[in-house]
DNA sequence: AATGTAATTCATATAATTATGCGTTATATT
DNA sequence: AATATAACGCATAATTATATGAATTACATT
């Protein structure tokens, strides 16, 4: 499961996608919209904001938008940036790799090399969803072209 | 991640897996063996056994051994008992599915789309791949033949 | 029957995640 | 300059996940 800080940092992405030539949109307007904890989310808005995908201005006429396009922000970023790693168990991270604690020998441990098959596929799709996309799923859905 | 519990879950199952033909192998064993927290394996291997993939017995000479062969227990099926959902997100889960708190229209959810893909790239992996797997890939790396 | 073994149960402690509260700083408008 | 707006910082509360402790029940052996 993801956490709800990373679920909360791609709906906000999302929402700031569907605002790119209007002005900066408000914390107080996100958390409305999304029907996100206000506090919370001002926490995971700056955390995006340090990692480069949001710009925030403050004062009146102030708020947040992207800083980079939609198309080229991706899931397996956003996510690496709130969750951290993308793989099931530390040991078979290509970005945040540690040894699991309790593991006697990492190099023939079957649960890693499964979970290194698991880490290849999932990545394969964060990788190749943007927030752009998302926005275009929905799109395609609100249309009615079939996804599900 | 994988919660710990579902790591320490799949440990203790290909340690009883590799312990066939033996006499049941008792939780201080595994816990040692596996260097997992003695306390902590015991309530997970009770879900375990409640979830019918372990026998346990009382008293002298008790302990756990596998109630199905490992070839039957599925990553997926370990991962429902211990995590859940393997889906990312509640909405896009088949087993345990429940609406996101903060969704206004999932029909239309871009989010849930993508993380619909992402379930079904991972449950591929995990429904593909059982205990004995697991086990087989250790045998291979032990061996030399290549995996990483 | 008595003893030792080992799972089971129930209660509690520790750590991490999720969420709030309150005050401060920067910006625009009047 | 004064005021309203909105991000920012720091502390703390609430909740969930992880882990431990003490007492109990079931079983085998002597």
């Amino acid at each position: 499961m993801l956490s709800k800080k990373t679920k909360y940092a791609i709906k906000a992405l999302v929402a700031l996608g569907k605002n790119l030539d209007k002005p900066p949109m408000q914390i107080s307007k996100i958390a409305e919209e999304e029907h996100i904890p206000k506090k919370f989310l001002e926490q995971i808005l700056l955390d995006l904001r340090n990692a480069g995908f949001l710009y925030s201005k403050k004062g009146a006429g102030g708020g947040y938008s992207l800083n980079k396009k939609p198309e080229e922000i991706l899931l397996v970023h956003v996510m690496r940036v709130t969750d951290g790693p993308i793989a099931m168990v530390p040991c078979a991270s290509l970005n945040f790799y540690h040894k699991c604690d309790e593991c006697e020998d990492e190099k023939t441990c079957g649960i890693r090399s499964a979970f290194i098959d698991v880490r290849d596929a999932t990545l394969k799709v964060l990788s190749e969803t943007s927030i752009a996309d998302v926005i275009g799923r929905e799109d395609n859905l609100k249309i009615g072209i079939i996804n599900l």
